[in-house]
RNA sequence: GUGAGUGUAGCUCAAUCGGUAGAGCACUGGACUGUGGAUCCGGGGGUCGUGGGUUCGAACCCCAUCACUCACCCCA
């Protein structure tokens, strides 16, 4: 009996994992740069930090998480995002009491939706978090940030910004646009009606064609703005102005989890199908108080790596790989023992190589060494074994120079190819 | 949760009107007993997703079911 992988879970197989390996090096490089540190913290945890952090009616938590009992004691959750996590641990450990704290985190996230090109079960996310920081500074840092990221990997996603208010200004929004959808409520379509209810910032993006001139006149949260938010969006706006970092102002972009204010960003891309979203973020000024911490603002992001995969897939970016330097070929008995021996000398000293353990015909084993894309071959057999020197063949050319087995390393340089 | 599309070899796919399953790539052996990629010849590999039905006969038609993909919802 056959068993498979868990639907919208996927295997990352050695031909790809390369890919994974480029985008997390670079995002810790990048984020060390800008002075983040990584924290990691567990997949599980309570259902009650989800239910209260990330709220009880957005979607991922009423319909997307896999919640369970733990033997009957505690309801526990597979983490839907890493936010949420971040904060508890820290309160948890009194972070706070250290002043302002930049942290990043890698890792895999579960959401039960159907899966398609870009949305899986088990996703993973790169993202950031800084705490204590209020100033509109720190936003401008973090869209910079990932910016420069996508551009050392090679695209260069749009970012759209936006302001989604605060507790001054928004609830007021809401109930000014909630009544003025009402009125409309004939000629939007049932989907908009219902949104109209349950979440009315979404009705803003609908993309039936007979709703957009409608909602072209809907009364808009960015002309309503509390003093407060209206200073922090254009102190956001002019910092990456400074910056020269190119991005779109848009007035109905919306985050889909309640706890963000004010700032609120994402870039996407047109390679990803309709899943268009490689990263998102944006201010949470009220959640670490929320989750039972200090007043603490905060602004985050969150980046798929699937998504991000998929956008240097269709860039063209090829997929780093390890190579060994030499591929060992043996010729006999002797030349395999030497060979095992000289491979293990090259490998304490740092140099990759590899050799076709079960031995066996030369064509055989130049077409391994071939495979695993040696950059050089060198055969050993009995007179090899014996003088102390051979051939090292370049792969590529097929040359052969002659060589001293006792200065493979030095001619082979350091760390691999 | 809803809708559509697709399921044939490890991968990508073909098979006319319903007539009993094939190609390329990959793998493997040989041509070539100390030298890989090209060429030639050979080999292994299939419950045609699964179950049922129609038929003398089903990869093909019908029903059911499962899986995958894309899209909706929503989001990274």
């Amino acid at each position: 009996m056959k068993i498979n992988g868990v639907k919208g879970m996927n295997d990352i197989l050695p031909a790809q994992v390369g890919r994974w390996q480029e985008i997390e090096r670079m995002a810790r490089e990048v984020f060390a740069l800008h002075g983040y540190r990584e924290v990691r913290t567990p997949v599980v945890e309570p259902y009650a930090l989800y239910a209260r952090g990330v709220g009880e009616t957005t979607d991922i938590v009423n319909k997307e998480m896999y919640v369970f009992e733990d033997k009957g004691e505690d309801k526990l959750a597979l983490r839907p995002e890493g936010t949420a996590g971040t904060v508890r641990a820290y309160i948890e450990h009194g972070a706070h009491v250290e002043g302002p704290q930049k942290w990043f985190y890698i890792g895999p996230m579960f959401r039960r939706e159907r899966p398609q090109k870009g949305r899986y079960r088990q996703f993973h996310q790169i993202g950031v978090e800084a705490f204590g920081i209020a100033e509109p500074a720190i936003d401008v840092e973090q869209i910079a940030m990932l910016a420069d990221l996508f551009r050392r990997l090679g695209v260069a996603p749009v970012v759209h910004v936006n302001s989604v208010g605060d507790a001054a200004c928004r609830p007021a929004y809401l109930e000014e646009l909630r009544g003025w959808l009402r009125a409309r409520g004939e000629v939007l379509c049932a989907d908009c009606r219902e949104r109209t209810e349950k979440n009315p910032l979404r009705v803003l993006d609908c993309k039936v064609p007979s709703c957009q001139p409608v909602l072209a006149e809907a009364p808009r949260l960015l002309e309503r703005l509390c003093d407060g938010c209206r200073t922090h969006f254009d102190a956001v706006r002019q910092g990456l102005d400074d910056l020269s970092v190119p991005y779109q102002v848009n007035p109905r972009l919306v985050r889909g989890l309640d706890y963000y204010v004010r700032t609120a960003y994402e870039f996407t891309s047109d390679a990803l199908g309709s899943q268009s979203a490689v990263a998102g973020g944006g201010r949470y000024d009220g959640l670490v108080e929320t989750l039972g911490g200090p007043p603490t603002p905060g602004i985050g992001f969150g980046m798929g790596e699937e998504r991000l995969a998929l956008m240097l897939e269709a860039a063209g970016r090829p997929v780093p790989e390890s190579r060994p330097a030499v591929f060992f070929v043996s010729a006999d008995e002797a030349g395999r023992r030497e060979g095992l021996q000289r491979a293990t000398e090259l490998r304490r000293a740092g140099i990759a190589c590899d050799l076709d353990a079960r031995g066996g015909k030369l064509a055989r084993q130049f077409k391994q060494a071939e495979r695993v894309g040696a950059r050089y071959a060198l055969v050993l057999g009995a007179n090899e074994a014996a003088s102390g020197q051979a051939k090292l063949k370049d792969m590529v050319t097929r040359e052969e120079t002659p060589v001293a087995l006792a200065d493979l390393a030095s001619r082979l340089g350091t760390g691999p190819a």
